[in-house]
DNA sequence: ACTCACCCATGACAGATGTCACGGGTGAGT
DNA sequence: ACTCACCCGTGACATCTGTCATGGGTGAGT
């Protein structure tokens, strides 16, 4: 019985090389293959994969996202996240949208493999380094709005910037800034912003 | 006559997926395949490769790097670049360090094989639209210490804390800083970082 | 009803940051 | 010799940031 399998990433070689590599494997077979996050459900819809191994970083729609869409739209493809870095909010929110299995790009190709048949006889199976770091970073202790003031701070911005762009005032943008410094327990915005943005919290 | 190749880069899975994708080509056959640049020199030193696949990200040596030593200590061996990024600095690197190909990610397989064929006929083998835009971007107008000065305050660092890090006054580093953020035409430190690591100028 | 977390705002203040003018030292090129 | 670009520094100034106290409004949970 082989393992019927949609493959998603943004990067036409690495696309092509995986293809290649998991076609190497008897019992699997890629029967689809897209390039864009927006693209996966239809392609899901048409070719009816047993799994779907899915970057997190696409144009049109995140994979995360993508993963979501998934759940509802084709309940019986499940999902492998496959992503370059395993940050610990990226697992969180894979967790939160379902996902089956969650793999680095750097493992060995031998656990890419063991994974997609781990989630085929149903175990959800996740790197255990990963799962503890997640842990470790724990909850955002961010608040809805001073997410949104640090990602338009990311950009650069100034304080009137960002208040003219989210409609508050100055006054708040820097209270905002401020909680979201202390949160993190940073010197500075640049600072905050980096480690918020390493612990997923972004 | 089959070409011999040295793949190189960091994620394992991207290595093997890789390898799997050139060997179905019927002229390449992958002699090495290394993980970290510093691996790079030593595996082309035993195996003689015809063309070294790099990455530029990778721990131990830059690819960029390996592929300036490889010109020396390997010459007979030719380089092609094969990274994520386009950015405008890295072909700039790249080209300085003698590098024969210049590849992204998300082409299609096909330019890869044919890069690493006109690369052994002695072509030179850049996207143009990429060289457009590392000719766009031009030369970098930083001086030495203000690259120090804003690769320091990446970090997130303080003006006192980049003083105490390179033995300047604080005088010092905030005129360097200013003139970094006034030739980056930002307003920021955080925007000038932004444009500077974007246009390679780091 | 009451608490609590979050939203938004204002005002005030210390300290950090960015700009400018200025000066002195070095080495490379003309 | 002279220019020019870069290095490093100082001092002064305006502005931007980050912090704190304070207060009002909302909705969810007890």
């Amino acid at each position: 019985m082989t393992v019927r399998l949609l493959l998603a990433d943004d990067q036409e070689l690495v696309r092509s090389a995986l293809c290649a590599l998991l076609e190497l494997e008897e019992d699997f077979e890629v029967v689809a293959s897209v390039g864009r996050g927006d693209e996966v459900v239809d392609a899901a819809r048409s070719h009816q994969p047993d799994v779907a191994l899915l970057d997190i970083e696409m144009p049109g729609l995140d994979g995360l996202a993508a993963a979501a869409v998934l759940k509802v739209q084709v309940p019986a493809c499940r999902v492998v996240v496959l992503t370059t870095f395993g940050r610990a909010g990226y697992l969180r929110r894979a967790m939160e949208a379902g996902v089956a299995g969650f793999v680095v790009k750097d493992a060995p190709s031998e656990v890419l493999a063991s994974a997609i048949r781990r989630v085929m006889r149903g175990e959800r199976v996740v790197d255990p380094a990963l799962a503890a770091s997640t842990l470790a970073a724990g909850e955002s202790p961010l608040t809805a709005r001073e997410r949104d003031v640090l990602t338009v701070a990311r950009s650069g911005a100034t304080v009137a910037e960002i208040a003219t762009k989210l409609y508050l005032s100055e006054g708040t943008v820097r209270n905002y800034l401020s909680a979201a410094i202390a949160k993190t327990s940073a010197r500075n915005r640049l600072d905050a912003l980096r480690t918020a943005d390493e612990r997923g919290w972004l």
